[in-house]
This record gives structure tokens, sequence and C-alpha cells, in this order.
DNA sequence: GGCTTTGTTTTATA
DNA sequence: GTATAAAACAAAGC
């Protein structure tokens, strides 16, 4: 499930691999994982420009084209950029491919075809889903404590539903606000109002300390995701509660706990989570 | 063939 | 308009 970390490290191979090659052909083979414009947009818009440069916000990839284009691309769950020699067989469920000048390829696999690619001009963010209305940047030096805590007034919702909304934060999925949380030593189950300051100021600590370690690991690897080059993550070596079920708790050696909030399997330690 | 998975959108309700 | 919860949706693997 890529998630902020998993998406900052494709982006950081990406840069590495692709940036500053031209795109000399697309192949569409899965033309509803194109969201906008149409496919024959899509296919003449992007055909012979220049890849200028290679970002994230939340958990949105944005490719800098010449022009003052840009290919905005959401994995959601089983989605995977991939940068291969053009000789390289494909995996399964590869959708669309970019070939680049120095003979190798950009592919876009993603079994569920959940993924979507918005290709948009300098003024067109609102077409690319949910990206002209995401929350703050976890990791972002604008991200201070005092907003975090401001934006918690008002909030009745559990603090799992809360810190999943990308409008209220953005880049953190299942995982990691389940990691967060067991940092902070907060039940996902609590009403996000009813956490006091420090409790606030300890998940702020968690949230950026776990995405942090999740990028330095290079993300986590259960069944799908890879990075830019095809290579697994090492997260899931450090994980404390997620998939861990009715295993004992690293900290306390209570058995974690997996049950249904927010409409989401959720993992944690009944006993030093409160 | 029903169940599971998650990120996001949609819908209904207060 | 805002906040929330629940449902819907995507599709494949087991």
């Amino acid at each position: 499930m890529p998630e902020l970390p998993e998406v900052e490290t494709i982006v950081r191979g990406l840069k590495e691999l692709i940036k500053g090659r031209r795109i000399t052909a697309i192949k569409v083979r899965e033309a509803k994982l194109i969201a906008y414009p149409s496919k024959d947009e899509f296919i003449n818009q992007l055909k012979g420009k220049k890849i200028i440069d290679i970002n994230r916000r939340g958990k949105y990839i944005l490719i800098a084209l010449e022009g003052n284009k840009n290919l905005v691309i959401h994995l959601r769950m089983t989605g995977r950029l991939l940068v291969k020699g053009s000789e390289e067989p494909y995996y399964k469920h590869t959708h669309i491919i970019f070939r680049l000048d120095d003979d190798r390829e950009l592919r876009f696999n993603n079994m569920r075809k959940f993924g979507r690619m918005y290709l948009i001009d300098a003024g067109e963010w609102q077409q690319a889903g949910g990206l002209a209305e995401l929350g703050p940047e976890p990791l972002s030096s604008d991200f201070t404590l005092r907003d975090f805590t401001l934006s918690f007034k008002n909030r009745r919702t559990s603090i799992k539903a809360l810190l999943l909304n990308q409008k209220f934060i953005a880049g953190l999925g299942n995982i990691y606000v389940d990691e967060a949380l067991f940092l902070a030593g907060i039940s996902p189950l609590r009403k996000a109002d009813s956490l006091t300051d420090k409790e606030i100021e300890k998940l702020y600590h968690s949230i950026r300390e776990v995405l942090r370690q999740g990028i330095e690991s290079g993300g986590t690897t259960f069944s799908d995701y890879l990075n830019a080059r095809g290579g697994e993550g090492s997260f899931q070596k450090k994980l404390h509660v997620y998939q861990r079920e009715g295993k004992d708790c690293h900290r306390c050696q209570t058995k974690i706990i997996k049950e249904r909030v927010a409409g989401r399997g959720t993992h944690y330690c009944p006993g030093c989570q409160r």
C-alpha cells in the first residue's frame, strides 16, 4: 500500500533514473487508468516531452514536463512505477508504458487497476482528483505543532478516521496511522477532541518519526509495493502493530488486537495504547 | 463465489 | 456550509 514513505521512495528513485529524459512514445493498454484528459489527448500531449522534475505531494506523484504540463499519478492500493530496459519482460498487469529516449521504459503496473493518471496544465490542479484539497505535508517545516493542535478543534470523530483523512493531513494510510498511534500510546478508538495537548504533541512527533523511519527503510513491502528499480522496502521488519495481530507487543508483551475502526482493519496494543 | 484488502469518492444525516 | 459515518467503488487473489 503506497503511503507517503513508499511514494517518496519511488519519487527519489525516479529522480535519479529518468529526470532529464524525453518521452518518445506512449502505449496505453488500459485506458480507464487515464482519468484526465482523454486517452488520445493524453498521448498527443505527452509525446516528445522532456521530464523536468519529479516531486511528491501527499500520496500523489508529480512529474513536471516541459511546456508547463504535469503528469500526476496516484498509485492507490497496488500501483507500481518501474523503470526497466525496453527489452525486459513485462510484469503481469503492466497497463501503461512510456518509452524514453535512452531505450528504457517507465511502466505503470497496477494489479487492481485502481491507480489513476492525470495530465494537467499549470492551472488545472483541480482536475487531479483530491490533489488540490490535501491537508498539510507532515514532514514539511511549515507543519507546526501549533497548527496541528489547533486543527483538532471541533473534531469529534475517531483519531484513526481523522488521521486517514487526506484533507486533515496528507500522506498517511492504514499502516503508518496504526504505527504512529502505537508510538504515541494513543488508542485508535479515541475521539479526536478527547486528546490532551500533551497527547497531540506526542502524536505530532510520532507521525513525523514513523514517516522518517519509513522513508529511511525504503518503505514497507507486504505484497505489492516495489520502488522504481523494482526493489523491496524493509520497514515491514520494524512494524510494531500493523499485521501483528495476536503477537506480543514489543513494549509490554500484551497481545496485539485487530478490529475494524473507521471501516479499516486497525491494529493496536490494548496494553500501552490508551 | 464470497470475502478481504485500502484509498478515495459519494451519499445520507445531523 | 461543516462534520461525520456509512456505503460504494475499483478488481484481483485466495
